[in-house]
DNA sequence: TCATTAACACGGG
DNA sequence: CCCGTGTTAATGA
């Protein structure tokens, strides 16, 4: 892979000799928007780093019912991931891009190798674990003490986040799937939203009122 | 009280 | 016509 990509993305993250170890061992990859780039009980061989755009990490439970865990973006990777390499274990989450995403693949038997050899990946690594840990404590606290409507708000607010932008392209179906409720509520909800000025809707097209970011 | 399920009407593409 | 949306009524937790 050529080293120049990977030094105008990652440099402000790795040392050197780091850099070219990264260009000598990853592959760079691109997923369109909606693309499965992992599924639950896939072996894992590689592990991401994004560099563009966002990936989307959910879990499934035994109704085969989704749960967002965390979105990975630039510069981030993904904390479950490393815990399966580790372990040589199947993947327990599915793994899907937002949208248009660039990532560089690297071979998981680079890992533990890495985690002696650099202290920046070292760093890299658990700063990773630290930041998926918080964002899964939050999502925790969302699902176990908010309201739906709350939890709609900030599901849009986080959706918003990540496109860097106040519109969001979804429909109640899609929303009621992914916070595992049902669409009429959904509709119910958002037309109070609307109501109180915190959103604008449009048929396939939500606006956030207060966005910043 | 609020979610869920099912059913129906409306309108835009 | 199909899909997204808004609404209602019955039922359940």
């Amino acid at each position: 892979m050529n080293p120049t990509y990977i030094q105008n993305h990652l440099s402000h993250l790795f040392e050197p000799e780091l850099i070219a170890e990264i260009s000598r061992e990853g592959t760079q990859a691109s997923f369109k928007a909606g693309h499965e780039i992992l599924d639950i009980g896939q072996p894992i061989r590689h592990f991401p780093l994004v560099i563009k755009g966002s990936l989307k990490v959910m879990t499934e439970n035994e109704e085969g019912h989704e749960l967002l865990l965390y979105y990975l973006e630039m510069g981030d990777t993904c904390a479950m991931t490393l815990q399966c390499c580790l372990n040589d274990t199947k993947s327990k989450i599915r793994v899907v891009a937002e949208d248009a995403t660039d990532v560089v693949l690297i071979p998981i038997k680079r890992m533990e190798e890495w985690i002696v050899k650099y202290g920046s990946w070292r760093r890299f690594i658990f700063n990773s674990y630290h930041e998926r840990l918080n964002e899964m404590l939050d999502a925790i606290d969302n699902l176990a003490f908010q309201n739906l409507e709350d939890r709609l708000y900030k599901y849009l607010k986080d959706k918003a986040m990540i496109n860097g932008s106040a519109e969001v392209k979804t429909t109640h179906r899609e929303i009621a799937a992914e916070l595992n409720t049902a669409r009429v509520v959904i509709s119910r909800l958002m037309k109070k939203l609307e109501q109180q000025g915190k959103i604008s809707s449009d048929r396939n097209c939500i606006q956030i009122t207060e966005f910043v970011g």
